[in-house]
DNA sequence: AAACCCATGTAAACGGTTACATGATTAT
DNA sequence: ATAATCATGTAACCGTTTACATGGGTTT
């Protein structure tokens, strides 16, 4: 069970599909939080099927290119179940580049600092836009899940955006100094020191 | 440039460190973002400087291993700043696996959401007060971008355990009816029609 | 005595992305 | 005419993780 075939067999457990409408399907559905690009799906699909998880048949079309269509097998739902069953809500992987930029603040003129939040901001708040409009077409009940992975992703959105205000507000005015080209790397190094090991996990 | 040594020439342009170091103040510091393994780090390392963007002097120790203290060169540093000094705050990516579980809910018993959105709450406000240490050490005028970037994580740490109780409040009291073994798929069907594509992009 | 820290790496596997390839049909 | 859609895949590469390997010194 790879982390793409946890998306497939989920994808597959709510309607039979081909390769074709799964990798949209994923892109559509879960590609914010959970990315599974078009190769994967295919090539997770040709792997599923010998291991008996998932089953294709071939449906036969006119005017369209023939395609298979996949299906969860028993064992394949039992897999997927055993999987969302265990109450392990799992490690979130982050990486987000905007946030190492920051972080190396010190080396950039603080007004270019200014210029990449107001385009952190900017993006958010473009992102909870199209995010809010989203919540408004999956108003049904049985997306109510959905909605709330939507959700959880606009309410990030929305705090990315204030962040980002906050953020540019409270900039330090000049240059700081613990560029070692510009001396006393000693409270840089106390930085690093006063941040405690074993810093691992989840964000979420 | 790959992400890795993005992360590294930062660091090492804070202070010269050997790989030992490196890795560690790599999770230390910047690890909740731009995670960096210590295999990496060497792996870099031995690329870059044949690269000539680091450079690393050989320091004899008596009591401990002898160790390789790598500093940025000029040309190091010129490659940095021409990466921090774009705009493009880059594309974030995320893999959350309890988002998928939730996506996924109506195969699971409510109680069982109910359940993982309680540990996702309860471990979003453990960080949050990790966080909230870290900010109070990191109180000084050179720690001003790092302590923006705790900042950063702490907020969504605090917006993930507000949504998770939220969530928790509104769930559907019994299963919903979109698994196709219970029939009426067409309404799930089109609930990844409603979905448009080209959704893809970041979230911040 | 055992466990951990310092210090440096190697090897193999893994998961994922990008680009390439093909070819009919339908919409602009 | 041109571009996009439907449909399925392959090949190569990339970045990353995990496990393995080694060995002296320090702490408990």
């Amino acid at each position: 069970m790879t982390p793409a075939s946890q998306a497939i067999l989920g994808l597959l457990s709510i309607v039979p599909m081909s390769g074709y409408d799964l990798a949209q399907a994923a892109d559509a559905a879960v590609g914010r939080f959970w990315p599974v690009s078009k190769s994967q799906v295919y090539a997770e699909l040709s792997r599923l099927e010998p291991l008996g998880l998932v089953q294709g048949t071939e449906i036969a079309q006119e005017r369209r290119p023939d395609k298979r269509v996949f299906r969860l097998t028993e064992r394949g739902e039992a897999a997927l179940d055993s999987w969302l069953e265990s109450d392990d809500p799992g490690a979130p992987r982050f990486r987000l580049p905007f946030l190492l930029k920051i972080f190396l603040g010190h080396r950039t003129a603080p007004g270019r600092i200014a210029a990449q939040l107001q385009e952190v901001r900017a993006r958010a708040l473009a992102q909870a836009q199209e995010l809010e409009a989203l919540l408004a077409v999956l108003d049904h009940p049985d997306a109510a899940y959905a909605r709330l992975t939507v959700l959880f992703l606009l309410r990030m959105a929305e705090t990315t955006a204030a962040w980002a205000q906050d953020a540019r507000a409270s900039l330090p005015p000049g240059r700081i100094s613990i560029d070692p080209r510009r001396g006393s790397s000693t409270v840089a190094a106390a930085m690093f020191q006063a941040v405690p090991p074993r810093w691992r996990g989840g964000v979420a």
